[in-house]
Formats: structure tokens, sequence, C-alpha cells
RNA sequence: GGCGCCUUGGUCAAGUGGUUAAGACUCCAGCCUCUCACGCUGGCUACAUGGGUUCGAAUCCCAUAGGCGUCACCA
């Protein structure tokens, strides 16, 4: 250990496409960081000429922007250690390159496409790193093969060009995904080579995805959802999927939080909090946290949030909150609220079969009873008393009224105005959200159909 | 296949030689209730297997099995 300042960095190449373990490694990388007072800096690897991607650089900085993961140094943060675009550095690492043919610990390489050059393994012994999770792990140098470093377009690879960048960047801490594992003592002996300190090392665990037979593979398409635009566009807030991804193989010392916010999160982070088993990606556990995300807004704030995933005609946009705040402790995830509204736009099908309730002693004939005089009620209030509060007062003195139980009461009059088992809000509600006009028709048509049976 | 990593309930996970093996999600039951949801209460389910070491092992060691990763002029 020493007392050098931390500097940790995400390196990912410039695909238009953010991971959920890409992202979870920025997030732990960054937190390291902002824990230990350091810097957390974004380096773009992108010496793969092929999978270049238009605008991909802003796209990763957009997103780290969404999940509140802000870098100190990077391409449009500046820095003392720039560029931090790695095709922009193509005369440095020829330079190290250069310099390794020269020490006689690697060679030029001829080939169809031009010269290239490789690093020289040993042919025997064997590398031993330290990893601050899985401990030393040892590598016979008879494994490794002679990789290439600088490759024939001019371009480094990962193998090189993450050591050379981690070194002159000054990193402190690699954090990465263990399937760098393996490679990394190629890395180690580049370290030796050229004389320099090692960094500290830590590879995590992969975020797998759980299939439809149950197997668990790696997080990947076939599982649905596996970047964080795609949660963001199915209506999961930013915070609450960064707060699920930060607990998806690390967790807190000393408590049982699950509801962090960035500062606490920074707060409570520490490298031995981190697991070494991959951890699966839980959808109900994801909508759970969503859910407690979006209890803790205002109505407001998750009227606003909704916005973009509810699309509403003129009478329901005018109670817009309203209808919000009915739905804020019911949804899970934005997109799933269109759905649950539907049936106040359009009356599903007439199904007697939903009057039928056994708990509140509910019957056909029952509601029919019950729907020919709660008919005639509602039908004396007029348009200005047509609010939630009178609406609620008169319902329950029509229902005193009968005689009957509260239940048996409402169950008849929400399915007559709803025709739907399960609805966000209980009649009043409905009735308010549908408005007058619309109630009673839907009511007189429910009820007509209940004695034409 | 070689090499490497991993292995506590369905899932996320506490746990670092002595515990009734935490907690959360899911699921189930009950309460609350104008449905559902919320909230509250309770419940089901776990140390991969086999050997050691030890008075004592989820914890230490060794095998086996399974999963994952890696063996590119991709990162």
């Amino acid at each position: 250990m020493n007392n050098k300042r931390v500097r940790t960095r995400f390196a990912p190449s410039p695909t238009g496409y953010m991971h959920i373990g890409n992202l979870r490694t920025a997030l732990y990388a960054y937190l390291f960081a902002k824990s230990q007072q350091g810097d957390f800096i974004l380096r773009i690897e992108d010496t793969d000429r092929a999978r270049y991607v238009a605008d991909a650089v802003e796209f990763i900085e957009n997103t780290l922007k969404l999940a509140k993961i802000y870098p100190d140094e990077g391409p449009h943060n500046g820095g003392d250690f720039g560029p931090y675009v790695q095709s922009e550095r193509k005369e440095i690492y020829k330079k190290y390159a250069e310099e390794l043919v020269e020490k006689g610990l690697a060679y030029y390489e001829e080939s169809e496409n031009g010269k290239a050059i490789r690093q020289k393994m040993p042919e025997t012994g064997e590398t031993t790193f330290y990893d601050v999770l899985h401990g030393n792990i040892t590598i016979a140098n008879e494994e490794l093969e002679d990789q290439i470093l600088l490759k024939s377009d001019g371009m480094p690879t990962y193998n090189f060009a993450n050591v050379i960048d981690d070194h002159l960047m000054e990193i402190t801490h690699i954090i990465r995904g263990t399937e760098f594992i393996t490679s990394t003592p190629k890395h180690v002996l580049l370290y030796q080579y050229f004389g320099w300190e090692l960094p500290t090392f830590i590879h995590l665990a992969p975020v797998m995805g759980k299939a439809e037979d149950g197997s668990v593979s790696k997080l990947s398409k076939r599982h649905g959802a596996t970047s964080f635009g795609d949660l963001v566009d199915m209506g999961y807030l930013p915070e609450a999927i960064t707060n699920y991804v930060a607990l998806l193989g690390w967790n807190p010392k000393n408590t049982n939080q699950e509801i962090f916010t960035m500062d606490e999160l920074i707060n409570v982070f520490s490298l031995d909090g981190l697991s070494k088993s991959p951890a699966v990606f839980d959808y109900d556990k994801l909508n759970w946290m969503s859910g407690e995300y979006f209890k803790k807004m205002t109505d407001e704030a998750f009227t606003e949030a909704a916005k973009p995933f509810v699309k509403l005609d003129e009478n329901l946009e005018s109670k817009r909150q309203y209808l919000s705040s009915l739905l804020k402790p019911r949804v899970s995830k934005l997109s799933d609220i269109q759905d649950s509204i539907k049936f106040l736009t359009d009356m599903p099908d007439f199904d007697p079969e939903l009057f039928v309730n056994k708990r509140n002693k509910v019957t056909v004939e029952k509601s029919i009873e019950i729907l020919t005089p709660a008919l005639e009620m509602l039908n004396t209030i007029d348009e200005a008393g047509w609010t939630v509060d009178n609406l609620n007062e008169k319902v329950a003195a029509f229902t005193e009224g009968t005689g009957l139980k509260v239940g048996t009461v409402m169950w008849p009059l929400r399915i007559a105005t709803s025709m739907q088992k399960v609805t966000p809000g209980g009649v009043t509600e409905i009735l308010y959200l549908l408005g007058r006009k619309k109630s009673l028709e839907r009511m007189k048509q429910s009820l007509d159909n209940l004695k034409n049976l």
C-alpha cells in the first residue's frame, strides 16, 4: 500500500451501447475513486478501426451522466494526461513498442498486411499477480503466446495500449471484468519489461442473465434488455437502475440498507464488499426497487417522469396529476402504465362473470339490485358535484342506505364502470376519472347487459 | 481440450473455526381494505458432493462435479 492519490478509469470501446455489466464496472471504479477522494478517468479504447461507431463517445458520456457518474478527466473533461482517446495516442504506443524491440523483448513480424510488433514471452517460469478479490493468481509462462503489441495498421492492441495508458495516466487501481484475468500476466510482463510499478488489480465477476429455460449465462440479448438504455426505455428511473446495479455484485458492510443515493453509495463503498462470484440480473428485484423510487417521488415529479410513456385523451389530460397519484404506488416501470389505464378510454368487453365475487357476496342478481338504485342516485349528482370528495360522500351515504356491506356495494359499481377485475383505484376514483357522462353511460350499459342475460 | 476463475434458499446476499446460518426480492398465508397495490404480521426454501485437518467447519486443505472465462493484428 502506498499513499498515492487513487486514480481509476473506465475504458470502454466506443460501441453505441452500454451493457449493464460495463455500467457496473464504471460505477464501481467511480465509487471507489470517489470514496478515496481520488480521480475517475474516462478513456476511450478505439483501437479497432473496424468497430468504429459514430457519436459513440458522446453516447458513452451521456449515459454516464444519466447514471450520475462524472469523470474527472476524459475526452471532453480535459485533464493533464490526455489525449483520452487511444486513436489519438498512436505515436506514444509506437515509441514504446519500438523501445521493446530495441531491448530485445519484442520483435517485428512481416505478413501480407504489413509489419506488426510482437511481444516476446518467456518460455519457462510462471507469472504471478495479486488481485484484490482473488488473491494471488499464477499462470505458467508457457501458456502465454507472443502477442501482437502493434498491429500492422499502426494501432496498438488492447493488451498493449491499456498497459501504456494505465501507466502514463497514473492509474492506481484497475477495475475490470474477469474476462481479463487470463491476459493479465501478459500485462504484468509488460510492466516488468518497462520497469514500471504494478497497479492494483480488481477483476469483477460478470453479470449473468437467466433464460426462459432457467439456464444462466452472461447477460446478453437473449435475456431481453441488456443495456442501461434499454432499461431507461422500459421506464425504469436511471437512479433506480444504478442503485440496483450497484448491489449486483457488491454489498455494503454493517448495514442492510438497500436504497442509496449516489452520495450514500460513495460513502459506504469499499472494495471488500465486492463479491467474486457471478450475479444474476433479477427483474423482480429491479421492479421492487423501481417501485420504491416511484413511491418516494412527489406526484409532480412522478407525473413528469411518466409523461413520455403516457398518452392521454382530452378528458384524462386535465386529470393527469390525479391519475398519476393513483398510479404512483402501483407501478414498477413506466411502460406498464398505458396498459393499466386503457380501460378508462376503451371499455373492455362485457363479462358477467366479473360481477360474481364470493368474498363480497356479490352475484349477477345482487348486482342488478344494487346498480339500479345506484344509477338513479348518481344521476342526481350534477356536473359541478362530480368531484372525488363529493362522489366519495354520496356513494358512502348510498351504501349506508342499502344496509349492505361496503364491499358488496362497491364491487358491482366498480365492475360496471371498468369491466376489469383489477383497477388502479376504487369506484369513486374511476367515476371521477371517467367523468359524469361516461360514467353514467357505462353503468347503464352494464346494467342493461346484466338484465338481458 | 489446456489453463484460469467461481460454487450459502428460485434470485441478490450476510457470514472469515463454536450463530436458532442475518436481511432483501419472489412466492404463500393472515390483517388492513371500495378491487389491485401500499402498509403490517407470519411462513416455505440454502452452506454443490466426497474426503481430510480440528474437541468443533459454511468458514482451513485436497479431490470430484457443475457453471463461467480465456487461448485474435476484438476489447
